[in-house]
DNA sequence: GCCTTAATTTTACGCGCATAAAGAATTAAA
DNA sequence: TTTAATTCTTTATGCGCGTAAAATTAAGGC
């Protein structure tokens, strides 16, 4: 049995807790909406009634009259994939740390179910959104409509002029870094993507390759999976197998848009009995974009672009503090670009 | 512009709302609390006024006095693990269907954060819990504690005698179906897994694999790997290369507790030029346990079994429904179990 | 048409806290 | 010590809604 001090008297209100540790109510309450707002005295008293009383005040009827809550929501597009899990859980820290509370939404990949989550952080009050949209699929109207009501920074993926500011990675550092990488130890790589892809990284990392290709004097080649959605190990796959067997490939080098693209793909090689990797006898290399979480297991290991996602959570984060807690004028949107870092591994 | 139809006269309390729709406001509140316990007629009223004046009533307004709120607390070991991801989606639906407000809750794999995550869902006052421990490494005092005060159903991860039911996989079955597959096809298998596993499931999958082993008349192999922590690729991969290293493997068969082993083993193999398969030329079997996402498109593509994640998720939804709005006495803690599947791919 | 039953309105109170204003007490500075 | 600044207490109001009780109204059956 825990039992730090006899709590005897049932502590249920901020006024049963005021009396309990001889502090008017107010001041209790100032203390919980800020220790540091109280004298260093008091707080100590507070303190020590609190180890003795363990109270915690109602977070309804604390939401209920504050202007501002200490909510913030979390939305990314996709929470069954180990990069946006990852992304989410750092951001989380980031939140937790600055004294917030984080509420982690994903939308499954469907713009609806992005709206509505924004709909239903609407509901809470948040003191602020930090939003990986889902890009092309997302309805940029109510989008707009949610950020002008509500502080929001949007990371990984930029809608145009929506949210306050965006945070993510420079997708044309990044594959610029990798094409040439790909072309310096071996045949320039063909691209490897969705034809129409959801996510509007995708379309800058089309023209980054290219303009890397064009750089570089080699003939660009884009490789465009036909269909949607977000099971892209699938797409990597079907389309992979597809291509690899119709052998019209100018190169043996493929670059992927995404790691999950180059898992199915590198999965299709090997069904294929095709030996993929930069030993003697392989005769396909392929490259990814992301270092997915399982990017370092696939067979071979992926060579693929680290996102910085760690200052990438931590930049996005400190810019919606920074707006929530600022009474100046919202300036400029402004746009952050983190850049990428070569992993070189086994399979190019 | 969106303008349904003028709301021109500010709607922000269910006082404003009432007047406007005509109704009264203890009717509102009624029809919020369930549209179909007013008279139909006067549903319909509302419902046009809603279109019209789209109020949402404050959250935090009806919660502080709900004796119970709509919030049904997901709490999941890992969230970074598209397992858990995936299970927690499925939940997450049936939560909402019932009419209910999920909230998801990861552990990243520590006890401390459990018991965190728990203890914020306390400040929420959750109708009921929906709880994936982390297993051994849960704090079982506080787990109880919590149970004993919110409705609460355990799944994936059984922890003796806490939380009113469990729902999760029959490992003893499961594990039995894989190890007479692997024994009916070709060497009987030694089992990889870790020596003092976090997740409870994993020592029944040993007593398991060792019950299965002797119906069938094998002598069972335990490959132990050290270590510990949510990192079972990784060390999946490093026991896997001492293994398959030291060749003192009295089988070419290989059955892992859990696929995100297989994974990292299946690596291990790749990269020290070990065929893995059931093709000509192979030398090694590799299955696993859980059909994890990415146990398709590992190379080759992994045998496991199937967990009934779909089934797990309804029934631990609707074991909780019960639980919540049921006032008979708690009867005495069930536990339900599903059986898991064969999946037969390239790898064993 | 009257009666029964169900649904609604009216009235009223309370939930647990934020917050404002004014005066009292404490602290720091002069 | 005096004064000014800070912090605290007291007092009071209100947030937006749940909910109970009594009075009223509407719906359905004969």
């Amino acid at each position: 049995m825990e039992c730090p001090a006899m709590s005897d008297p049932k502590i249920r209100t901020m006024e049963d807790f005021a009396s309990a540790s001889g502090i008017s109510r107010p001041t209790i309450s100032k203390y919980f909406n800020d220790p540091s707002s109280v004298r260093q005295s008091t707080r100590v008293k507070i303190e020590q009634a609190l180890e003795q009383f363990e109270y915690r005040p109602n977070v309804y009827a604390i939401n209920q009259n504050r202007r501002q809550t200490k909510n913030i929501g979390i939305v990314v597009p996709y929470l069954a994939d180990p990069f946006f899990a990852e992304i989410a859980r750092t951001i989380e820290a980031q939140v937790i740390q600055a004294g917030y509370r984080p509420v982690l939404l994903g939308s499954h990949g469907d713009p609806e179910q992005e709206i509505e989550n924004l709909d239903n952080l609407r509901l809470i009050k948040p003191a602020g959104v930090l939003l990986a949209p889902l890009g092309r699929a997302s309805d940029p109207a109510r989008l707009d409509a949610f950020c002008r009501d509500v502080p929001t920074v949007l990371f990984d993926a930029n809608v145009d002029g929506i949210g306050a500011a965006f945070v993510g990675s420079d997708n044309n550092q990044s594959i610029g870094l990798i094409v040439e990488y790909l072309c310096r130890t071996g045949q320039p790589p063909a691209f490897f993507e969705m034809k129409t892809p959801a996510n509007p990284n995708a379309l800058k990392r089309r023209t980054a390759y290219l303009n890397a290709m064009k750089r570089l004097g080699h003939a660009p080649v884009l490789v465009q999976a036909s269909g949607g959605g977000w099971d892209f190990e699938a797409i990597g796959f079907r389309e992979g197998s597809r291509v690899l067997t119709d052998r019209k490939l100018p190169t043996n080098t493929v670059l992927c848009s995404n790691d999950r693209l180059a898992i199915g793909l590198l999965s299709a090689a090997y069904q294929m009995g095709i030996r993929v990797g930069i030993e003697e006898g392989c005769t396909l290399r392929v490259a990814g974009h992301d270092d997915h979480p399982f990017s370092r297991y696939t067979s071979p290991t992926l060579t693929t672009v680290s996102q910085n996602y760690v200052a990438i959570a931590e930049r996005s984060a400190e810019t919606l503090f920074k707006l929530i807690n600022d009474e100046s004028p919202p300036t400029a949107r402004e746009i952050t670009l983190f850049e990428g870092n070569l992993v070189m591994r086994a399979s190019a």
